[in-house]
DNA sequence: TATTGTTATACTCTATAACTATA
DNA sequence: TATAGTTATAGAGTATAACAATA
């Protein structure tokens, strides 16, 4: 088995593995109640911060009505902050607060947890070439 | 940016863009409206069958509660035949019927489609890296 | 006792279109 | 005219537990 559209049935399922190994030791995100997906905005908003919410959903390859939904849900649990940006009207910027970072730092040890479970078949330098390799795509 | 859990992010990312590009041109799984997962589930069934259900759960990485579901579905559109397992009362043995095999090749040719689409930058040498990878994980 | 598969239920995520306000 | 973001709504996917039948 090596047709194109094997690619699409072996990250499915890689995803899949790494949402269940989350899912197992998420006891953060359920207390919380943000949901996976709102995990990985927190993670994603991290190393883009502060950024508008179009350059999010780029990054995320999502819909923006989907991201309006979840950042208004991290707003209100305090996590993230909106500030208008002073070059553009319509944008709002959005930024971690520091309740917030604290919480990201511990959604990204449980994500960092599972992905060492998964992937503890490959090498560190296999991790390396994989993530370089969907960092192109 | 190198991090363990970025890997989980890059593959969240590529696996949306795969969906959003099939879903552009998934006329075929809208008209019959098996959705996305339901394409999965027959694509990884073609290479498996007859495989009784535990085993595609475990393959796709599914809830055995989901995959009864949408196995319903896709018997009931005359996708998917159902046959008691010789060895074992308790197993069912799923396989293909012959429209689910015609309509398999219009789901894999979408996904093959996508797969080029979203992959476009990886040469066919990357690729083959690329699934070796994934596949041993 | 453990496994295969089903049912029921609640929740999360996704897609679409129509809308506003700014550019 | 086009872009940033919001709202509303319908549909698809996921998690859990309790269950019947068989091993």
């Amino acid at each position: 088995m090596s047709e194109p559209h094997d690619l699409a049935l072996l990250i499915d399922r890689t995803l899949r593995r790494i949402s269940a190994e989350v899912h197992t030791r998420a006891v953060i995100m359920d207390t919380e109640r943000i949901g996976p997906f709102g995990g990985m905005v927190l993670l994603t908003l991290e190393e883009m911060e502060p950024a508008p919410m179009h350059q999010l959903v780029a990054q995320m390859a999502r819909d923006k009505s989907q991201m309006t939904r979840v950042i208004a849900t991290l707003e209100r649990k305090g996590m993230i902050a909106r500030h208008a940006s002073p070059d553009d009207a319509r944008v709002r910027l959005l930024s971690l607060t520091e309740p917030g970072r604290a919480f990201v730092d511990a959604v990204r040890a449980v994500m960092t947890e599972a992905v060492d479970v998964v992937f503890a078949p490959l090498t560190p330098e296999d991790r390396t070439t994989l993530a370089a390799l969907l960092r192109r795509v």
